[in-house]
DNA sequence: ACATCCATGTAGCGATGCTACATCGTCAGT
DNA sequence: ACTGACGATGTAGCATCGCTACATGGATGT
C-alpha cells in the first residue's frame, strides 16, 4: 500500500472525478488513472467503476480512501510536530475569504502573521454565492465562512470547523429614517419596511422569513445584493433597510445607522472551515490561532461600540 | 517528508546502526545512509551524528523518529482496516516463542488459526536467555515473553504488551520425597532443600531470594539450567528441587509431583509483546486473540487439575 | 601498526512515474 | 441519429529516483 497512492486515492474521494485530481495535482489524467490502476492491483479489489463519463468509488473505494484520510492526517502531524521542535512554521498558508471579514479583519492577522519567519500566507477573496464552503477545503488551507448559529451543514465532512465570532446582524437604517431615533427595532417595526435583501439561498433570507412570520406580513424586497458596500450605499440613498453584520462593515458613514433587531434571533456564525489533515500543520495552527484571538478582540471591542 | 525516508528513521531508531537497518530492511548500508541523508537535508536539520564507529541520532532525530512510529502505526491501521473490509487477515505473521510454551500451548493455537484462509504462522523458538525481548519485537510480529509479575522492563519502550497467562511457579519434587505428601509447601520447609536453580539473572531467581530472606537461611543451588526438561529429568533422579511452571510442563511423569508454594508470591506473567504497528495488522490481531483464548483455555483447565 | 568495522561517498543501472498522444465510451445539442 | 466535447484509459518513450557495487575514510581494539 503506497502511500502517495493512496493519497491520489483520497483526492478522488474528495473531488469525484481523475481529471480534477490531476488537475489538484498538477499531473496528467493518464498518470492519475494509471497509479489509480496500480493500487487496486495491490488493493486486490475493483476502487471504481464507471459511472456515465465519469467514474465513481465503490464502497471499497470508500473504505480505503477513508483510512486513506487517516494516513494523511499522520502524516501531517508528523510535519506539524517536526515544524515545533524547529520552532519554525514552515511553507505557505492558503486563506479563501468572504469580502466583509476580509476587509475587517485580514489586515491585522497579516500584519501579526508578518512578524513569524518563514510563515507566507497567501489569502482571496471569494464570492460567497459562487460554490459550497465545503468544497473550497480541497483547494485552500482555510476557507472563512459564514452561516446562522445552529446550522452547519459542513460538519457532516469531517472538516474541522473552528467558530470565530457570532456577529449580530443588526438592521441598517438612513439616519433620517423615521426609526432611527430607536434603541433597538422589534420584527412589527420592520414588516412595514422596503427592504434590501440577498440573492435568494443566502443565509441571511431565514432571518428575514422569522420576521414575516412574527410580523404577519410578507415584507417587499425592493433589491437583492450579496456585496455589502453596495447595500451600504443603497441604505443610505434610502432604497430600504437591510441587514447589516455589526462587526465586520468597518467604519460606517454618519449617514447610516445601526439598530439591533429584538426579538428575532440574527446573528450569522463566522467560521474557519480547515480539512483535518491540514489542521494539523503548524504553519496553519499559527494563522488559525490568530485569527481566532483577533475575531475575539473584535468582538469584544464591537460589542463595546454597539452596545 | 517521504514515508519511505520516515520509516527508515524509525528503523534506525529501533536498531541503532544504519547496517541493521540496511540487512533488516535488504539493503546496502550504503543505500540506507543515502536516503536518510536526502530526509536530513528534506528536514532541515541534521538528525544524525558519529560517535565512534557508528552514529546516534540526535534529539531531533528522536522527535521525527517517534512521529514516523505514529505514521507507521496510521499506516498498518489502513491495512488492517482493509483487511476487515475484505473480511480477510492477509500475510505472514511471525512468532517467536520461548521453549515451554511453545511446546505446550501453541500446536492448539497453530492448529486453530489453519481454518483462517491467507494467514501464514511462521513460528520460532529461541534460547530465553540469549537476547532482550525487547529487542526481538523488531525482527518477529509476536514474541512470546515471560517475566515477573509488577516488573514489566519493557512498558517503556513503546511496546504493546498483551497479558496472556499468570503462571504459579509451583515446586518440583520427586515422588520419593518426604514433603510429596504435603497439599502445600513453605519458604521454612524448603530452606533445607538442595535446589535446582536457573542461570545468573533469570526472573525465576527472584523468588528463590525471597524464600531465602523468609527461611532465614541461604539455600544450596546445585545445578543450573534454563531447560525444563533438563531440570525435570534432575528432579526425577533426586538432585534436588526446583521450581515448575504449573501449566506449561505438559504432561508430568508420575515420579515428578507439582506442590503449591504457599507465603511466597510465586508466579510468572506470560505475556505477548508486539509493535504498535504491528498490532494494528489484522492477521496479528487474529494470531493475538487466539493466543489470548488458549491461555484462558489452559489457565483454567490447568488451575482445575492443580487444586 | 594492522586488521576490522562502520558510515559514506561515486558511478552506473534498472524500476518507476510521468508526459504526450491515441482510443473508446458517454452525453448534449442540433 | 449525427456530431462534438468530455472524461477515462491505454501505449510509447523519457527522466528521475533508489538501488548495487565498489572505493574511501575515520574509529576501535588487538
Amino acid at each position: 500500500m503506497d502511500v502517495r497512492r493512496l493519497d491520489l486515492l483520497r483526492e478522488l474521494a474528495e473531488r469525484g472525478s481523475v481529471t480534477a485530481v490531476a488537475e489538484a495535482t498538477g499531473r496528467t489524467p493518464s498518470a492519475v488513472s494509471q497509479q489509480l490502476k496500480v493500487l487496486e492491483r495491490e488493493a486486490g479489489a475493483p476502487l471504481t467503476e464507471r459511472s456515465g463519463r465519469g467514474i465513481v468509488l465503490t464502497s471499497a473505494g470508500h473504505a480505503l480512501a477513508r483510512s486513506a484520510a487517516d494516513v494523511a492526517i499522520a502524516l501531517a502531524r508528523a510535519d506539524a510536530v517536526w515544524d515545533e521542535f524547529r520552532n519554525d512554521p514552515s511553507g505557505e498558508v492558503t486563506l479563501l475569504t468572504f469580502p466583509t471579514i476580509g476587509a475587517t479583519m485580514l489586515p491585522a492577522v497579516l500584519t501579526e502573521l508578518q512578524q513569524v519567519p518563514g510563515l507566507v500566507v497567501r489569502a482571496t477573496d471569494f464570492d460567497p454565492e459562487l460554490a459550497e464552503f465545503a468544497e473550497l477545503t480541497a483547494d485552500y488551507d482555510i476557507v472563512l465562512a459564514h452561516t446562522m448559529p445552529g446550522v452547519l451543514p459542513w460538519g457532516g465532512r469531517g472538516l474541522r470547523v473552528v467558530p470565530l465570532l457570532t456577529e449580530p446582524l443588526d438592521i441598517g437604517l438612513p439616519a433620517t429614517h423615521r426609526l432611527a431615533g430607536r434603541s433597538h427595532l422589534t420584527a412589527s417595526d420592520l414588516v412595514e419596511e422596503t427592504w434590501l435583501g440577498v440573492p435568494p439561498g443566502f443565509p441571511f433570507e431565514r432571518i428575514l422569513h422569522a420576521i414575516e412570520q412574527q410580523g404577519g406580513r410578507r415584507v417587499e424586497i425592493a433589491q437583492r445584493f450579496s456585496d455589502m458596500r453596495i447595500v451600504e450605499a443603497f441604505i443610505q440613498a434610502g432604497f430600504g433597510v437591510a441587514f447589516v453584520p455589526r462587526y465586520t462593515s468597518g467604519t460606517l458613514p454618519p449617514e447610516l445607522v445601526l439598530k439591533p433587531l429584538r426579538g428575532v434571533p440574527s446573528a450569522r456564525q463566522i467560521v474557519a472551515l480547515v480539512r483535518p489533515d491540514v489542521a494539523e500543520r503548524l504553519a496553519v495552527r499559527t494563522v488559525l490561532d490568530v485569527l481566532v484571538a483577533k475575531a475575539a478582540e473584535l468582538g469584544a471591542g464591537g460589542a463595546g461600540a454597539g452596545a
